[in-house]
DNA sequence: CCCTTTCGTCAGGGTGCCTGTCTTGTGTGG
DNA sequence: CCACACAAGACAGGCACCCTGACGAAAGGG
């Protein structure tokens, strides 16, 4: 039996800007989850946009992939298998190098793609309609300032 | 022999709203992390925060620490498990009930909110360095606004 | 005094990440 | 042209984190 305990009240202290941030983004991924589950990829996990967000339309090499995720190959490795598992991604020999393979969206992979344009489409329509066009310029202006100057 | 690859380009698409959320709360995070470790507590990783964060000062039971972080009781027991190794935290018995135990931060574990104010605040003095005050002010309204609809 | 609920724990499983090592293929310099 | 360093990926092993299931012990209401 599952022992999930429900969850009554956060403690929701000071709002600092760390949890201002973090919630809607949290939430958001949550509502990407559940609709994909929802149209039939129940086992689409987070873990997995770090395959899926990364690939180019020819294909993309695991190596690569690696990089631009920030792990290492070996990780990125085992998160394509699973989706090849599961198939959302094939492995096609690399005509340019022989030790290389190629990782690639198939259909059933392509289709995430639809729906996490659809639902991140719904979210923005959502926030413009409550806080406005305006103050979404603004919110949008003001983050992509504070984003520019960012480096760890 | 590691073999991480470093980050090159990220194929910075137009830059998406969640995109923008998470990076500033990512950074800030990282380098939380980072101060921690120049601290003397390298060994604390962000699934500890699940913990920490959800501590009151005269200790906490795991089931109420578990409903906070909204995990499973037997989950949060490992975590709590492995910061008292670490010397974060000790458990004692609860005087109002003899199955139950309280989690309590040890002095140790108290380091860990000295540093953490000390980086929210250079965090946020940063950045209000760059956007000004008054954007500052106004980006917090904004997302605060945004919060406040938030419902799943 | 039962009977149910709650507290914490033990047992077992899967995923996601790591380091280290190896094979195979590439490409470069002597 | 060939030896050799190097890049791509696979294999092995390990740990952290999270889950489900089941349990003994204590609490607490009828």
């Amino acid at each position: 039996m599952s022992t999930r305990l429900p969850h009554t009240s956060a403690r929701t202290r000071p709002e600092n800007l760390a949890i201002l941030l973090r919630e809607p983004f949290r939430v958001g991924t949550e509502r990407l989850h559940r609709r994909f589950a929802e149209r039939g990829h129940p086992d689409i996990r987070a873990p997995h946009g770090n395959v899926m967000q990364f690939l180019d339309d020819g294909g993309t090499r695991v190596s690569v992939l690696a990089e631009r995720a920030q792990m290492t190959k070996q990780s990125m490795a085992e998160l394509v298998t699973h989706l090849e598992r599961l198939g959302y991604v094939e492995r096609v020999p690399d005509p340019s190098d022989r030790r290389a393979k190629l990782v690639r969206a198939t259909p059933r992979g392509r289709e995430l793609y639809v729906i996490a344009r659809e639902v991140v489409a719904e979210i923005e329509a959502e926030w413009t309609q409550r806080l406005g066009k305006a103050k979404m310029r603004q919110l949008r202006a003001l983050l992509e300032e504070l984003n520019a100057g960012l480096e760890p």
